[in-house]
DNA sequence: TATGAATGAGTCTTCATTCAT
DNA sequence: TATGAATGAAGACTCATTCAT
């Protein structure tokens, strides 16, 4: 049970340049590609954010990204492909940041406590990090523009954090309860933690995260 | 402190028919201009909630209202308008559903642990009732084309709340700490046990709230 | 064996005006829905045939028809229907004018002599008045776009003439051969006919239709 | 009167490499710049024939030439220049496969009817051989992106083979008639051939040439 | 010289809004 | 007053052409 079952077997355009003449060119050439796909979706990200998929115009991803509009449709298909490879990506930095973290620290059998308090706090140093990764996954969680792959990597995060729960629940460290009905009211409560910043624009840095995370383990434990 | 400071100051057009011969047609054309916008805005947030704003065209809510796509303009005065009085009305009637109830039983003085219980069995009432309200208030939580009429609206709430948990934290029966933080844990974990009903085709009506309840109580308890 | 083999099973969008209040308002309005999808059609025409079916901007139709360019959506779903709608239009106005004339006239067992002029003076006669119409149905004989039901409209034309060469092959008045080619002579040197009235800038009505009715006789006389 | 009052004055780009250090290199980058013009006019050529002029990308071309997008632009002004160079191109293939074949056959005077079979058996063999050549030529007679030059080649073309008929008149072996129009007929009759072909999905090669030419013949002969 | 990534004008199409009926 | 046909601005997307490499 870790991260490495997430992994993705993209079908997404990809920027596999065709053997230009000298390897020093087309290293260049394919940074050059990485670097225009990256600030591509780094426009689109905060776009999407700020004004949704469907209150976005292609247009402005290019703007915003300094490029012209027609170069989008060299990295992506379609405006479509383009919010899903988005999604995909930020959930896989998602799982890298948090859930890779989390196994990579852990010994393996360790109290419920301890686990949940890692969670939690590689959560927060995510969203502080990372703050328009966070809110994009949470806006676009069940949004119909999301293809079947997205929907599976969605799928499989889920189940991890199922087994987990269950995992602890055997052993009498959490309360009895449906096990999707907890998971969804801890992340609940970690999204209204960021949402109460939002609201009264307080950066995320400066949340009782600590404090928080006390709170929503009283709320689950035994 | 109750529900009546929430009064509205709305701006929007309200249906003043000018002065008609007889007092009862008045009273009657009164009534039927009611029905209609009622219908607009039902079908209006049917639609808001399947499709998002901008995924709804206006005539479709016109054919769904069953009335002519140019009759929404004489009931409201563009989409944006009626997406703001939808989501004041909706606002409205989460506060009369919940606030006001709450506010009704109490007898003033009563323990937190009661006043908890009620705030959050009526809210799932109110979810029960009225999935599409509620869901449509979240999703619309933050996007752009509200005004700041609905946002203030809004804050008020938020602050109502907050004072409810102030004076209870004064008498050492909730956690000290940031009321604004725990009221957004205490939402966002509610919000989660309607998600993960949804995510998993789960009734809201079959959900365990009572045990949700527990969870989220002992959260913030002292 | 006659032009009413010809019926059309058109689903392409009608102007179906849903029961207006008044009689006479309806009719009216029909009327003009009427007009207006004949004045968008015949706008394509011309341009279709001028500058081709790629060749011509959505816009420009709608330009030249004196309407607005979303209007022409409101008539047909796409610039391929309207294309297909038009095709199938031509096509039906040519069969009326000429092959259901040509059966009109004829008292049944004729002379393939009597039959093969009245055809071409029919055929004549509707290049006169309907040159357009004539250049359009040739130049997108086989096009791409046109959909299963203008081939198959197409066919049945084809067949019909077919069966008619085949009849007086039998009775020896045409000479013996495949008769699908001995149809593509005749149609091809009534087009040539017409193609060197265009190069030459010569009117269609000047053309001298019985001396090039008299050679084409003799192409396939026994 | 032979098919050498058909030389060009072409006002294209041309190959003209300026100045290399060796002959013998210039001539072997004459060559291959020779090479990649009949290559891209080749690609285009059978792309024009399957999906029209404004159907065709022009990197499509390039690919289908196996060559970079930007190369056709060293090779031609653009897209429209390519489609006329194209055009003349073909056109004088057409020119020297027929009619040279039939000035270089004849003695001189010689029956009007031994002179129409052979060109037509050599319309007949170029139409086998080319037949995407063929289908070009007829294709783009009239298109709007066609230039001066490009009319001016056919309008030559066609009183050259005006003169011929005239010539045959004025001998009584033919019809007393507009030459231009029995022209036109006799074109439009091989045309036909070719397209009831084409409608049957029957090769050019199995077609019956000899009846064909016999029915045409028939149709002009005095 | 050859390339192909980048561009942006132009395409088809949708839809919020208006207005004649 | 209510309608829904008409509008045209704006959106997603394509492609002829350019230009840095």
């Amino acid at each position: 049970m870790n991260i490495h079952s997430l992994a993705m077997t993209s079908t997404a355009k990809t920027t596999s340049t065709a053997a230009p003449s000298r390897p020093s060119q087309r290293v260049l050439a394919a940074d050059k590609a990485q670097d225009r796909r990256e600030a591509i979706m780094a426009a689109a990200l905060s776009l999407f954010v700020e004004r949704g998929f469907y209150g976005t115009a292609v247009p402005e991803i290019a703007e915003r990204a300094g490029i012209g509009a027609g170069t989008i449709y060299r990295y992506f298909d379609s405006k479509e492909a383009l919010v899903n490879a988005l999604y995909r990506a930020e959930k896989m930095k998602f799982a890298q940041n948090v859930v890779e973290r989390v196994n990579a620290a852990g010994p393996g059998r360790e109290p419920a406590r301890e686990l949940f308090r890692r969670l939690w706090m590689h959560m927060a140093q995510f969203a502080i990090d990372h703050p328009q990764s966070f809110v994009f996954l949470e806006l676009h969680h069940h949004a119909a523009y999301l293809d079947a792959e997205s929907r599976a990597l969605e799928h499989r995060m889920l189940q991890l954090f199922g087994m987990v729960i269950v995992s602890a629940q055997t052993r009498g460290e959490l309360k009895a309860g449906d096990p999707r009905l907890m998971m969804g009211m801890v992340m609940g409560g970690f999204i209204g933690v960021i949402r109460s910043c939002m609201e009264n624009n307080t950066p995320l840095a400066k949340a009782d995260w600590p404090f928080a995370e006390r709170c929503m383990w009283e709320a689950i434990r035994a």
